[in-house]
DNA sequence: TTGTAAGCGTTATCAA
DNA sequence: TTGATAACGCTTACAA
């Protein structure tokens, strides 16, 4: 038993450690452990491969990414992890990452720019490889950063023009134009459309496809509109207080854009009492596992997240081996899905239309 | 304009860089940098911070943390993201952090424990500061690899015997009697416990307090025990499956330890259009933020979840400081709130009982 | 096929 | 108070 063997003061095996012991030199080993860009004798290799083996060596990332550039690690970005939506994103984004062989860094940005700002440049100081942000769509973003990193970096769901990077979405227009059809079977008296705070965002994108296509199926619906932010809570007391001032509707639609903003639909029907779907029905607008499985489950559309994703890594990956393409920007379809919240309609199922029965 | 400045092909200003711009060395500059070891001259100081802001130097986290070994950076495994209560313990993990200074890696174990080793062994090899672990109950634990990892290492909610490192948990005994005292006040006919898969997990034990108060108060309260995985997919069809084979049932009280199940069992009562909390009474065992504002939202113990994260934090820095304390078991009081899923007792609240009205 | 040695960008020792 | 300079552990050009 040498000192080195003691658990305390012990400093890990390095790659020196390993040539020494294995009589060979240390880039006899690098070779080794990156089959390459050297060829190795095998007998040199097997006596190298036991004395790791035996040693226990595992190679030191950080030195490694010091001085090839290159840390395996990505930079994830997210406005607000505890919202529905994106922490499914992030969720998809985590696997997909682990399942290429990256570890990812986890930015919650909290809509607060400062803290988007702060992870990103945290993000390039650690060199990551590349970055996915989904960024904030209130107020400016901080284009000069932006346009200074020289990570390759992958926007989700809502991209700021000018900014450089490729840009994954999914089918805004086509997913408030399908809950517009779908409102116009439920048979409800009353439409109410939930926005969020006015602005350029993804989101309201969605819910301007929904108006303007139910104006051109139904020229007397003439939805009511109720302004929310992007939290249950406040979604539920704005809905809440909506109820409260109308109570004559006892047949209404709602399309909720955002499944976070639903899930507070729901909970101040629930406190008004308010049956679903008979006294209301719910249409949302992004199938979020959490409102799939709400009580009841949530009529939406459905965002193909683990696609974005594989997406969203796919291009990264490419803007990574240096394929200096063209920006590109990728919109994925949507498809929707019946589930609890909305009445079963007397037409039958057609296109894309899912009914689940759980 | 020199070559460095064309956008392409520069590489990042380094130290160096700034140390022969400001007519100095590289140890001055980074004295300046970290505030020492050694004092740097006022007007010297002044001339590097200028050179510092006119280049945009940014120190290299990589290089310093292969120097220093230290690079401001934690892990964070989690056994599901997904889970309401892990992902609440995530998100208080990454702001506590966030605050002290610290980016975060983030591990998505899925239940599954060779992803956990993986994800284990990249911490360690990317020289992360310290880790913090929500470990799998489920089945053998990793000891070998915990035992000789010598990252400080903080476990919450469960560590098994053995196991090095700190460990944070709340108190699940209280937890479990807390709630059969409100069950008892709900005046229902029979009551159910959903348990969790058979083992030594923390959850079993708040199922076990509950059961054992239970017994206490009410003699004649054998509650019927239902088992079912840790998602809200399976406890609603468990529940469900229950609801079926027990027509008779219509004044149940049910105590479901986690949220995640808690949140499936209200999807099945919705689907089975018990009304709650007048047919089924359901109580849960961790507040999250998801089944807080769920339809309606759940009666429920509270974790401190944020007061967990910054105990964890703080008991690592401690550690990484070196003071080298023995072990440390922090157990943290719950709490406990009415929502809308029991009934308004008869009884005025008492004690750290809390009555939310939305 | 293998070995030597020069970096990568820091930190910190030691000497001036 | 400052400046050279030797690490940290790895990759890789170059030489043998």
């Amino acid at each position: 038993m040498t000192v080195r063997d003691s658990p305390r003061n012990r400093r890990a095996v390095s790659l020196a450690d390993v040539a020494e012991a294995a009589g060979t030199s240390t880039a006899v080993v690098s070779y080794v452990i990156n089959d390459g860009p050297r060829p190795v004798a095998p007998a040199t290799r097997e006596r190298v491969l036991e004395v790791i083996d035996r040693l226990g060596y595992r190679p030191n990332r950080i030195a490694r990414a010091l001085r090839s550039n290159q840390s395996d690690t990505l930079g994830l970005l997210i406005p607000d992890i505890t919202n529905a939506f994106f922490s499914d994103l992030a969720h998809a984004f985590e696997t997909a990452a682990f399942e290429r062989g990256y570890v990812s860094f986890l930015g919650n940005a909290a809509f607060d720019r400062r803290r988007e700002t702060s992870y990103l440049r945290a993000f390039v100081d650690l060199q990551v490889d590349g970055i996915v942000v989904v960024d904030l769509d209130t107020g400016k973003s901080d284009a000069e950063l932006f346009a200074e990193i020289e990570v390759p970096t992958v926007f989700i769901h809502h991209k700021e023009d000018g900014l450089p990077g490729d840009f994954v979405r999914f089918d805004e227009e086509a997913a408030g134009r399908k809950v517009a059809e779908a409102m116009t079977e439920q048979l409800v008296d009353d439409i109410v459309v939930v926005t969020g705070p006015p602005g350029p965002g993804p989101v309201n994108v969605r819910t301007a496809a929904f108006e303007q296509e139910l104006a051109l199926r139904d020229a007397t619906a003439t939805p009511h509109r109720i302004v929310a932010d992007f939290d249950r809570v406040d979604a539920a007391e704005v809905f809440a207080s909506f109820l409260d001032a109308h109570p004559d509707l006892t047949n209404l639609g709602v399309f909720v854009p955002t499944d976070e903003q639903a899930l507070g639909v729901l909970h101040a029907c629930a406190l008004h009492r308010r049956s679903i779907p008979d006294d209301v029905v719910v249409i949302g607008g992004e199938g979020t596992t959490s409102a799939r499985s709400s009580a009841p489950g949530l009529t939406s559309i459905d965002v193909p997240v683990d696609e974005m994703a594989s997406v969203a890594l796919d291009l990264l990956k490419m803007r990574m081996a240096g394929d200096g393409a063209d920006e590109t920007v990728a919109t994925l379809e949507v498809g929707y899905t019946e589930r609890g919240t909305s009445r079963r309609p007397p037409i039958a199922g057609r296109g894309d239309r899912r009914t689940e029965t759980t």
